[in-house]
DNA sequence: TTGTAAGCGTTATCAG
DNA sequence: CTGATAACGCTTACAA
């Protein structure tokens, strides 16, 4: 009992001991095992982060933020794939639970409602990333898809444009942006649009591959928009390929600004999210419910902005 | 006991018991606790994936074929950010080992002395990735950085270059495809090579960068090596601003084989590395071991293939 | 400031 | 095929 206290709580053990202690430690070569202290103690110190996709430009710079600020607060991070399904998901948090997490990172809010009752009994702090809604599970960290769909849709009108062609995947989020855009140019008298669906993830080539889809019926667009800035990329080289140029001829869009997006030749048109705040407040909220302070504000709404560049 | 039994291995239970099991488990929400699972049985279905970065192209399709391989195999993964220096790893891994996790995946094969003999003295398997050498600390898939520097030295004095600029991150496994490309450039008459470093993780400014501060002096290149991809782009779009023709007057070399590299304009000459492969193997040469089955080639070279493009 | 006893929820082992 | 018992290595709670 001593040495578990000089090793986690130095300060209420008498110097002497402590040293005693640390020498037996670096003696013997002992290493604790956390196993057995969470089970102990209840506290894994483990935080399990679910994301549909570890190799995805998007995510990828949440997972390292949440990382870095869990590292710094003394915690392990277990990275799960889940898949774009809500019931791969429901499967994999199933199995993570068992593992004892101090607290979950879930990305998107929408779950199967065996998946809500598991991790409601289980009763540890959650954040759900990359959406909003005002009924979380427990807290939230993202931004509205839908506004974003609408800044995107009054962006184009007020350049003048009307028929518009979707290069877009159909992953849930993109879905919710896609429902934004069209809300907003159904209003508007004459304004059309067609989509060219592609797999996710994106890539380049399925960029280029979506234009040409488009184009293929021999009709005539003013604007793309894309939900990804990758997707955006690869329309703007297949629009090159073509003869076609942006924005004059074609206004192109995309979603993300990823780094390339500012030093493409035309610079990317896009809507940026805070991608690593969104890591760094999760696991900042996370860590602090779990060592009992109170969250303030457990609806974390990051916002985005509309960056006006070249393409559109 | 027999619970577990059921659920662990169901075959050696009667087929009724396994029911009334299940059934008990549904009615309960019953979850099992794998820390006093792992405390008890010495395995916790954990691997611990070290790298120096999570949000970095490279990497990123490892870390998911190791996810996706492990989860196969019913593992989950513990992912941790170790930075680019050999101190921060062995820190880092220290408080790893208190996981008790049942296999190592590691970054690189540079570690200090300590960790060396923390680890061999775990005595878990450890696979070390992305690099290549014929004493690893047990298992290893990787490729040689050296040879990859090789073979961009002999493609580019082949094609005729002499006057040499690198546009170079100075992270461990960069600084040995350095030393390959000098060994081979250096026994040439008349070539010379001058570097611009710029720190990591590599961005397209960066690449823009680079270019810059080399042509500063006013001194005269034929051909820019990048240490990736990312600094390649950057590189050919400065080239683009100041009106060099690429790859006619200056010809560009990168590394990585990143998406964009193929659909560039001009495309990217480059090399690629099978960076999926090199998380299936890793994970599936981990399994086997921690499972008890032999793994007859513990030293994997996955290779590289220098795609040829318009770029160099 | 340090020590004692009990228990965290499993699995290994052996017995039936 | 099922059950009893004793660990696994720590922390909680309480005592000294």
């Amino acid at each position: 009992m001593t040495v578990s206290r000089a090793l986690n709580n130095p300060k209420i053990v008498r110097a002497e001991t402590v040293n005693k202690v640390m020498e037996a430690v670096r003696a013997t070569g002992y290493i604790p095992n956390m196993l057995a202290g969470g089970l102990a103690s209840r506290r894994s110190k483990l935080i399990a982060v679910v994301v549909p996709q570890i190799n995805n430009n998007m995510f990828v710079d949440t997972i390292q933020a949440i990382s870095d600020e869990l590292a710094a607060r003394g915690y392990h991070m277990l990275l799960c794939v889940a898949g774009d399904t809500n019931e791969s998901e429901a499967e994999i948090v199933a199995t993570l639970l068992s593992r004892r997490p101090d607290g979950i990172v879930l990305t998107g809010i929408h779950h199967t409602p065996e998946l809500k009752r598991l991790l409601l009994n289980a009763t540890i702090p959650i954040v759900e990333i990359w959406d909003l809604t005002p009924t979380p599970l427990d807290m939230l960290v993202g931004f509205s898809h839908e506004s974003i769909g609408n800044a995107i849709g009054h962006y184009l009108l007020g350049k003048g444009h009307s028929r518009f062609g979707l290069v877009w995947t159909e992953d849930a989020r993109a879905g919710l942006r896609k429902k934004g855009i069209y809300d907003v140019i159904q209003k508007q008298q004459g304004s059309h649009a067609r989509e060219a669906i592609v797999p996710w993830p994106a890539t380049l080539a399925l960029g280029r591959q979506g234009l040409s889809d488009l184009l293929a019926n021999g009709e005539d667009f003013d604007a793309i928009i894309c939900s990804s800035d990758t997707l955006a990329q690869g329309v703007m080289i297949e629009a090159a390929a073509r003869g076609l140029a942006v924005p004059k001829t074609l206004a192109v869009m995309g979603f993300g600004d990823l780094d390339f997006a500012a030093h493409c030749t035309p610079s990317i048109t896009t809507v940026r999210v805070d991608r690593w705040k969104i890591g760094t407040d999760a696991a900042a909220m996370l860590a602090e419910k779990i060592e009992g302070k109170s969250v303030p504000s457990p609806i974390v709404d990051i916002g985005f902005s509309l960056i006006e560049r070249e393409s559109a």
